[in-house]
DNA sequence: TCACATTTGTCCGTATGTATC
DNA sequence: AGATACATACGGACAAATGTG
């Protein structure tokens, strides 16, 4: 007999159930993000707990980046798909406690785009490819008037995510790109490399063109060393609020 | 001049002062996970706040993977490092958040348990070995008595991801994995191929020894193919804890 | 088995701050 | 400026869980 059949049954504190049937009513589609929910007092209300529980359970909901909390006059909780965001802050917890390094995410980093770049050589339609020449097309236009372009240079890869038609590598390239950019504001070096980037993203289109799939891989694993290189470990200064004296 | 050099200023609430108060606490070493906080009455306190504002805190730590909380006597918060579950548990919100098709997921799941496999593969040590292939023993010795070894069966993958010795595959492997059990809640056939899939991962061990690359990530893709077509979608009753009737 | 202490879980009443009308 | 509708926060109380003697 399957042991795994009989659930530990943990007894869930009542924000926990509250929160994750809100939870549950998001990815069913029946809440979508922009939609209001009743004020605490009144969804304490219908649930018939006491609002403190309720309040629990919207903090569970914040912290999980499906909703935030608007005070004031019209204001009150809405559901907000805040996720990615909250999945980079907590990958930033995760390297400060060093459980998790530069280098481990640019090895994973090389290995997914490289995977999403297949698929999409796979699956690609004219339309993609007409985004992606765009996209370089005003990466090299800004470069010229000597600006920045690195909008663009992200852009790129959602580009060739969405081209790949797989919404999980969509999700794991938004995650990546969240990632890579809170490390860039944080930790990059004072001037970026822009220039090789739009370069090295035609050339992969090109590439893509004349269907020579093992080109295509090359540039973009070479163009992201590149980029990675302007990445410095992250320092030990604690950031933050606040001295260690206890509490 | 860089604009996010001036910050939000956003104006934190007391318990999200108070959370990121113990974080840095946390951070810089002063708390380790096994340590012990004082009770919420004592701490709130401490802090001269009220005990759901504490509370609130505690919820926030919480979910970032940085405390547990005990009920009863001699319990209370206790510093705790589950960060690594709570990135991927994320994760596996953000990918509940797509309406993912079987098709998509099998798809990623391949490229993505592929690219493992090949990261493993230079990374492994003799000890990971050891224990994949203990791993497959079990898994045979239960199918001999007729038992169902689809828990060992998810945990080769696991296990795999660790050779990686890189922590986003891990977190990445956890994530594919809760996706595929919550597919397989909704969709699995009555019985489990659990017998092929002890066959293949003992293969794999085998070509991983002989250091025959693609003979390993072959064997790989046709497991995952197999396991895939034990997943059809059964019918469309949107499942679910709860009738979409509001609250 | 039984009381007892400790700590979280939950509820209620009330007061204050804040954003919109 | 004043009223309104919210979230934020405090303090007191009791229930439930958990371990100890």
């Amino acid at each position: 007999m399957d042991k795994s059949l009989f659930e530990p049954l943990e007894s869930k504190r009542s924000f926990e159930e509250i929160s994750s049937n809100i939870k549950s009513l998001i990815f069913s589609g029946a809440l979508k993000p922009g939609d209001r929910l009743p004020s605490e007092i009144e969804l304490a209300k219908q649930y018939k707990v006491g609002r403190q529980t309720m309040r629990e359970a919207f903090r569970i909901l914040e912290l999980s980046g499906l909703l935030t909390v608007q005070k004031g006059y019209g204001g009150g909780p809405i559901i907000h798909d805040n996720i990615m965001e909250r999945i980079s802050d907590m990958i930033l917890d995760a390297m400060k406690l060093e459980k998790l390094s530069i280098q481990e995410f640019t090895t994973a980093r090389i290995a997914i785009e490289k995977v999403i770049l297949n698929e999409a050589f796979d699956k690609i339609a004219q339309e993609d490819i007409t985004l992606l020449q765009e996209n370089v097309a005003i990466a090299k236009r800004k470069i010229k008037k000597n600006q920045s372009a690195s909008a663009e240079n992200f852009e790129f890869h959602t580009l060739m995510a969405r081209a790949s038609k797989n919404n999980i590598f969509i999700v794991m390239e938004r995650a990546i790109n969240a990632i890579h950019r809170f490390l860039r504001r944080k930790y990059s070096l004072p001037y970026n490399k822009t220039k090789t980037g739009a370069k090295a993203h035609g050339k992969i289109i090109e590439a893509i063109i004349e269907k020579d799939r093992d080109k295509a891989l090359k540039i973009l694993e070479k163009d992201i060393i590149t980029v990675s290189k302007s990445l410095i470990p992250i320092s030990d200064d604690s950031s933050s609020t606040n001295s260690a004296k206890g509490f």
